[in-house]
DNA sequence: GAGCACTGC
């Protein structure tokens, strides 16, 4: 097939001047069966084992190696294992190499454990949180960035048990990655022997070895390794005009592709499946809805070939699950599936079977305002890396094909990289975290790329109103507590108060409730009369929990149930919670509270009435969220009292306040989103009493 | 009539 045949609703396909999504590598590189061959063998073909002496001669040369490597060249199975039989583990050091994600973290060291031929945990191990696993010989260990950075904070600043630290994905720059890199960086000053390998997919190589070699003496300077990948040639095509509607483009996009391809004798069977990238979930669903309806009416032949498919984070598991299962009815593959997705396809999971993609060019970022002090998401154009990486999730398993539903001098346009996460984020907790580290003057801590000065202040004041630091902005006693917590410093301060009140094991709950997902299942879908029955059922089983202050003692109160009748997961859906959420709550409130447990003793409520119960945990909750607070007016609507900028806000329908709260004067919230009719929307929203502001945090509301 | 990227400790 020809794609520049295509002609687009809005415009017309072209291929790219450029041609190409991938670098350097030959369209025909051979394709290793990796599958059959022997694990030697096997580790011998990967693309990283050409570089195997260079990269060695370079770690005992140089404090700092940049690997440009691309997908699946091997270097983050290899690399450690070289640096491993080669010394590097000697005199009880060990080698531990980072990864954004626990998955990644897990994965590969299972891998490496299976090449080094002994079980995991020994040799090689991993630790992500609530799951380590290795032991005093592990040699190698996998790591989240996260852990690395905690351990650190917690107990080893100089990482002195580690001669090497490979830090992988950092390309992605994600705020832990950022701040390891500028600890690492730190932390050579005063460990020449360390040796830092940062690895990263795009040609930024550069930008991380100067930000090293700033601090570096000549005599070590870093060096720069690119490796080749494994990946097949995606053609890129654009659009001709740009598209006036991106969800229309992108259905009419996957259909003319399996039309196409019907006509073609080599027909469905031929091809792989279609990855369409989209920014939000809701757009997942109406494509999804959108191209049912294409179909089912114009062309029901095609109906019968194609499979619709979504995929983002909060899709309930099973459904998730369906990408990545191939249909062993369809092992003949009579059907084509195309699969919607949001960001959660770019880099967190690999769908199989991908050949062709579909590129919306947009993104979903969250930006942080500190002028009003609300996270909001917004739709963007991604970046050119980004487009990149999509565009090369079409070449996994054959040449593949990538639909940029954009003109190419619109590409040309992009940003190169998505702004790092450091940029748009809330800076309390990073800031917290330095402070532990010791890094008294914030402003001096190299990162990468500096965040603004409102940023900066901002994060620094609600750390000051929250009492983790002092007026000279250094560290309280309360604050080097907090940030001993693996929770934001607003959460982190509420299980302080908890300790003060007595009601730990409650607060510890409601704290880990915030940080699962919903812990309710809220009827979706179905038959508008089945779907009116199902809201009544669900409304009837969440009274049975529902307090009038709203979220917060709900949740409580689902938790305490929970520990008293131990529900299984039957009895769960019945009274439409989510059983894996509320197994997730227990965890991380176990974690909490042996946290917690250092500073104090741990108190249960037990017999406490239903109002001292609801009186103190929301005390605690105002002790770490009095930023958060609004007032009912006379027009009947809430409106946030902070400051002189009083902004709309609404609790969202669905949340426990709406549904059972009553009309309190004052309220406080944990989450906001972008309400559909201007103001913002709250989420974890309880009525409070004002006076516990003055008392709880004087020098914010006074 | 609800509902809103993705991780991580």
């Amino acid at each position: 097939m020809s794609a520049s045949t295509y002609t687009g609703n809005d415009g017309f396909w072209k291929p790219s001047s450029t041609t190409s999504a991938r670098n350097k590598t030959d369209s025909n590189a051979p394709v290793f069966n990796f599958s059959s061959a022997p694990l030697a063998q096997q580790r011998l073909l990967l693309p990283i084992h050409k570089h195997k002496r260079q990269i060695l001669y370079s770690v005992e040369n140089f404090g700092v190696v940049v690997i440009v490597g691309e997908t699946a060249c091997g270097k983050s199975t290899q690399i450690p294992h070289y640096l491993m039989s080669n010394g590097w583990c000697d005199n009880g050091f060990q080698i531990v190499c980072t990864q954004p994600r626990r998955i990644a973290a897990q994965t590969l060291a299972a891998r490496v454990t299976k090449e080094v031929g002994r079980t995991l945990g020994t040799t090689v191990g991993y630790t992500v949180r609530f799951d380590n696993k290795t032991s005093e010989n592990t040699k190698i260990i996998y790591v989240t960035d996260g852990i690395l950075l905690r351990e650190a904070t917690l107990t080893d600043p100089l990482l002195s048990r580690y001669s090497v630290v490979m830090v992988d994905e950092a390309h992605e720059r994600n705020l832990n990655t950022d701040a390891l890199l500028g600890l690492l960086k730190k932390i050579r000053r005063k460990r020449q022997d360390l040796r830092i390998i940062v690895c990263s997919a795009t040609i930024d190589a550069q930008a991380f070895l100067d930000f090293f070699n700033a601090a570096e003496t000549t005599l070590n300077i870093g060096t720069i390794i690119s490796v080749d990948g494994r990946q097949h040639a995606v053609d890129v095509l654009y659009l001709d005009k740009p598209t006036s509607n991106y969800l229309r483009s992108t259905v009419e996009t996957a259909l003319s592709i399996c039309k196409l391809s019907s006509k073609n004798p080599k027909g469905v069977n031929g091809e792989g499946d279609i990855l369409c990238f989209l920014p939000s979930g809701e757009d997942v669903d109406e494509a999804i809805r959108m191209a049912q309806e294409v179909v089912d009416s114009q062309d029901p032949t095609l109906a019968n070939h194609l499979v619709f498919l979504p995929l983002y984070s909060k899709l309930p598991f099973n459904m998730q699950a369906r990408v990545f299962q191939i249909d062993e009815r369809d092992k003949h593959k009579t059907k084509r599936r195309i699969i919607f997705s949001t960001n959660i396809a770019e880099t967190s999971v690999t769908v199989p079977r991908i050949t062709h993609v579909i590129d919306s060019g947009l993104v979903k970022l969250p930006y942080f305002d500190p002028k009003t002090d609300f996270e909001r998401l917004i739709v963007v154009p991604s970046s050119q890396a980004s487009a990149k990486q999509r565009a090369g999730r079409a070449g996994r398993l054959q040449a593949g094909q990538c639909y940029r539903l954009y003109t190419e001098n619109f590409f040309l346009k992009l940003e190169k990289a998505t702004p790092p996460e450091i940029l748009r984020t809330n800076l309390s907790s990073f800031i917290l975290t330095l402070k532990a580290l010791g890094v008294d003057n914030i402003l001096g801590f190299d990162v990468m790329d500096l965040p603004g000065v409102d940023s900066l202040s901002h994060g620094l004041e609600s750390l000051y109103a929250l009492g983790a630091i002092d007026d000279d902005t250094n560290l309280t006693v309360l604050g080097m507590d907090m940030s001993s917590f693996p929770t934001e410093p607003r959460v982190s301060r509420m299980l302080l108060e908890s300790l003060r009140e007595e009601c730990s094991v409650e607060v510890a709950g409601v704290c880990a409730a915030l940080q699962v997902r919903s812990l309710f299942l809220t009827p979706r879908g179905g038959s508008s009369a089945g779907r009116q029955q199902q809201q009544l059922d669900y409304e009837s089983a969440i009274s049975e929990f529902a307090d009038s202050s709203g979220d917060h003692v709900t949740y409580a109160n689902v938790i305490s149930h929970q520990d008293d009748r131990r529900m299984d997961r039957e009895e769960c859906s019945e009274r439409f919670l989510d059983y894996v959420a509320i197994r997730r709550i227990s965890e991380v409130r176990d974690q909490l509270l042996r946290f917690l447990k250092k500073f104090g003793r741990i108190r249960s409520l037990g017999m406490a009435t239903v109002d001292e119960k609801r009186k103190v945990i929301l005390k605690c909750l105002t002790s770490g969220f009095f930023f958060n607070v609004a007032k009912l007016h006379n027009d009947g609507k809430y409106y946030t009292i902070r400051g002189t900028n009083h902004i709309l806000v609404s609790p969202s329908s669905s949340s426990i306040f709406h549904t059972h709260g009553s009309h309190a004067e004052y309220i406080i919230f944990c989450e906001t989103h972008d309400g559909s009719r201007g103001g913002m929307e709250l989420k974890n929203v309880s009525a409070i009493d004002p006076r516990w502001l003055r008392e709880l945090a004087p020098h914010y509301w006074n």
